[in-house]
DNA sequence: CGAATAGTGTCTTTTAGACAGTATCCA
DNA sequence: TGGATACTGTCTAAAAGACACTATTCG
């Protein structure tokens, strides 16, 4: 029996959401596009460590969200051998380009929606353990301040708002979703400074305040 | 490495939220009280199978709600060997008495807060995996249907109702509780019949509805 | 009848959502 | 100045919550 670790990584891309797969170059699913993930590397190492091993090795990825999906172990799933693999959800901030200093080289960033589309092949059950992951996200969104993951240290209200609108594939009402944000106590906090836009007036910046769990929570509509 | 299952099986006895609890009789914590689970038997059991195959032999429950909740693979959880759990969060409406025909003869029903109370000694990290167990069940009694998996087949309103209070531990407005079930779309339907109780008006019965999700959810106060 | 629970109606306060209007930048 | 985005104010409709009231049972 052989337990492994797969990560499903989210990140904004151009206001869509990105999950990092990587190419299998060896046997089984050779070719087809997968999670990254691998093998706990020895019996002392810890779930959550290796999990974080992978991050960085496939990813180049430090410090970023990261939270169990659950287990998936069904027999079968790898035609090898009884694997159980245990999935990860990680959300990074946008990031300079694709992947740099990367193990795996073909690692690269696909919109959720192709990586999900039938015409894609996932390796083993990794579309399952994807729609898991993307469904987790968009459920975390409305009632914790998860969204602030996929943003940097300090971001504009309407660079969150973008975070809301790419992962639940709907339009918000910028002012107000502005009122709803300030309202939810704890969620964000004024950093102070303004970032320039292209055009426009400057936006205030924010940082991720202290609460993890949003009052009121945000709303899907609207 | 070891692979088990450990289970949260939650009901309601007497409007109190409880727990099955086994009396462990071999080391290491022998004579401690711990989650019922064990090992996967054979190397071809799925994970929801060998949770489904414990519940019946540990606990004498057959179809009852079970969903996975988590996995528990620090080292050094198990003094013995490297052993991950994989968590599975049940949840059973009240039963004739403790637990018939059962396996481990020294399983018996505790209250939750009796068994997260500092005096109460749980094996391995069973504290943490129950905390967790309840935790979920709170949540998803807000946005989903979870709170008819602890009634029987029928049930009144203010039986649901005491599913609220007992695991929110809040008291409820029973008027507009029961319109709050009622305008829930889907999560309630009439079954017919009424139900006598010591005094008062019969209740008419229901049964769950088609609805998994809660919409709008409920609310935790008033 | 009174006590107790079931179920309905209605009022008030709060919140969500729509949208007008002001502020501040760039070209 | 116009165009764009940031931010604020205000109105309306819907929902939450408080609570009076009627209905039906038992003793």
């Amino acid at each position: 029996m052989l337990l492994a670790v797969d990560l499903v990584i989210l990140t904004l891309r151009d206001s869509v959401l990105n999950v990092l797969l990587v190419e299998r170059g060896i046997e089984p699913h050779r070719g087809a596009l997968a999670l990254p993930g691998g093998f706990l590397r020895d019996r002392e190492e810890g779930l959550a460590a290796a999990a974080r091993r992978e991050l960085a090795e496939e990813a180049g990825l430090g410090e970023v969200h990261l939270e169990q999906l659950g287990v998936y172990g069904e027999p079968g799933r790898d035609p090898r051998d009884r694997v159980v693999s245990v999935a990860y959800l990680a959300i990074a901030p946008r990031l300079p380009e694709p992947v740099a200093g990367t193990d795996a080289a073909g690692a690269c960033w696909k919109p959720v929606e192709q990586a999900l589309s039938p015409r894609t092949e996932l390796a083993f059950d990794h579309r399952r353990i994807l729609t898991d992951g993307v469904e987790r996200a968009r459920l975390k969104l409305e009632h914790s301040a998860l969204a602030t993951a996929f943003c940097g240290d300090t971001f504009t209200i309407s660079e969150l708002q973008q975070v809301y609108e790419a992962v639940w594939g709907v339009r918000l009402d910028p002012r107000n979703f502005y009122r709803k944000v300030q309202s939810a106590r704890g969620f964000i906090v004024a950093a102070g400074g303004t970032r320039q836009t292209e055009t426009g007036r400057p936006a205030r910046l924010f940082r991720a305040g202290p609460s993890q769990v949003l009052n009121p929570p945000m709303s899907r509509s609207s």
